[in-house]
Parts: C-alpha cells; sequence; structure tokens
DNA sequence: TTTTAAAGTTAGCCTTGGCTAACTGAGGGT
DNA sequence: ACCCTCAGTTAGCCAAGGCTAACTTTAAAA
C-alpha cells in the first residue's frame, strides 16, 4: 500500500520528535499533532503494516529505513515551501500551515521548480 | 454550509462550461470532471441547498451571485497559480493538475503574495 | 500489596466524496 | 401508440480519517 496523505504527517512527526527525544510513543505522536489516542493507534498500526515503521514491546517507534525516506522527503518539501512563502513576505505561521498542505500534494516537477528558486535566492 | 473542496471544483467547473455553452446540465458536468451521474446528483443537491446554483424544470444550471463569486475565487487562484508554476519552468500539464490541487488549499495571504511575483513579471 | 494513572487497543460512529445497480420520467422515432 | 434512449434520482456500498466510550495492560506510588 502507498503512503497516504495522512500517513505522509504522521511520518513526519515521527521523525521530528525524533530528533529531539531518542524515545518517541504514540502518545507523544498524538499530543504533537492533537489527534485522539485511537486514531494514533490505527494509524500506527498502518505505517508498521506497510513497513514505514517498527514498534517495539515498550511503544517506542522507529522509522524503518523507506520510514526514513519518506519522512526526509515530506520534511524537506515542508521546509524548503515554508522558505519559500516566506521569501514572498507571507508570515511564518501561515507560511507552515500552507507549507504542511503543499507538502502532501505538489508534484516532484513543480517542488523542484521552487526549490530551485529558493536554494538560488540564498 | 461553508462550501467543501470538491463544491468547490462543482462550481469551478460549471463556471468555466457557462463560458462556453449557455446550458449547462448534471451531466455535462459529469462528463468534464469524469465523474458518475449519481455523484453529480448530489453534489448539485448539495450546491442548490446552499445557494450556490438554481436548477430550473429542465435541469439547466445557473450560478447564483455567491456562486459565482465562489467560482471566480477559485477561478482566479487556478489561472494564477497556473501561470505561477509555468513562469517557474513547470510544463502546463504539471502545472495545470498542480494547480487545481493548491487553488483550494492556499490561504488568502500566500496566494496575494504569489499573484503579486506573477502579475509583476507581466 | 493494593490501588491508581498512563498508554494503548477495540468497537463502533460520523463525514466527505467517490462508486454501481436499478428505478423514474420525458421526448423522439417508427 | 409504443418503445427506446437519455437525464436524473434513490438506495446503498466503500475508503479515508477523524471521533468517543470503554476495555486492557503496565508501572509507579501509597
Amino acid at each position: 500500500m502507498p503512503i497516504q496523505e495522512s500517513g505522509e504527517m504522521y511520518i513526519e512527526t515521527i521523525y521530528v520528535l525524533t530528533q529531539s527525544s531518542d524515545r518517541v510513543r504514540s502518545i507523544d505522536v498524538g499530543e504533537r499533532m492533537g489527534y485522539s489516542k485511537p486514531s494514533v493507534s490505527r494509524a500506527i498500526g498502518i505505517l508498521k503494516r506497510d513497513g514505514y515503521i517498527t514498534v517495539d514491546a515498550s511503544g517506542y517507534i522507529t522509522l524503518t529505513e523507506i520510514g526514513i525516506a519518506a519522512a526526509k522527503r515530506i520534511y524537506e518539501r515542508h521546509t524548503i515551501l515554508t522558505k519559500f512563502l516566506e521569501s514572498l513576505g507571507v508570515s511564518h505561521e501561515t507560511a507552515t500551515s500552507d507549507a504542511c498542505k503543499m507538502e502532501h500534494i505538489i508534484s516532484d516537477e513543480a517542488f523542484s521548480a521552487i526549490k530551485k528558486t529558493v536554494t538560488e535566492k540564498s
């Protein structure tokens, strides 16, 4: 099963949480995303089933190879799109939240083009 | 009820079809969007209920004031976003399809900023 | 040791928005 | 007059992805 849009958000959240804490559990993901425990529980089950994460006996979540790849892809989109919007004068708040939606839907082709403009400018 | 993302697509399609034909029916909308008759039927019912369109006895669809306003808003987003992506070197095909998704999710603030860059360039 | 709190799961509901199958109803052709 | 085709509707299914209620399990604290 290919990863869904919501799956990308969960993976990205796990990835970000992993940067600042070596122990990431479902409850942390839920708190960060503002979702209920059952919602997270189901999502985690799907990500595990599809090989994006592993969960140990204590409930600690680890991204797999493909999980890390998916997370890095989305996270890069997020940061580049945020920077891009900010470079146009959009507030940080709005830039982040718009990037959060755009990151899932934009094509590779368009993303590359936007990325080029951002990296050229700096 | 505020218009949904799919509602925006239906409204936009009706708006576009209205430009080239004075008689727009559900069947035309469905053909254009590649959706089945029942899907269109339900969507049309919702748009009618929420005051975006009227449908006469023969099944001809007319946008109301607020329907036209909603359509113009989305259509402008579509065209500006398409132009913007094309200005970055994205192919017309991809630019159109990406714009089609972005037009529903981008904030007014970000859209204004992008619009400014497009209109400045020309 | 017993009790309580925190984490996770299960069951099941809701909305959006596609779909097919099957019905209705109106017009045109023979 | 009869039939057929086309447009639209109704009923009901499905998937994604939220939710609450209520259960289990584990671990810490009294």
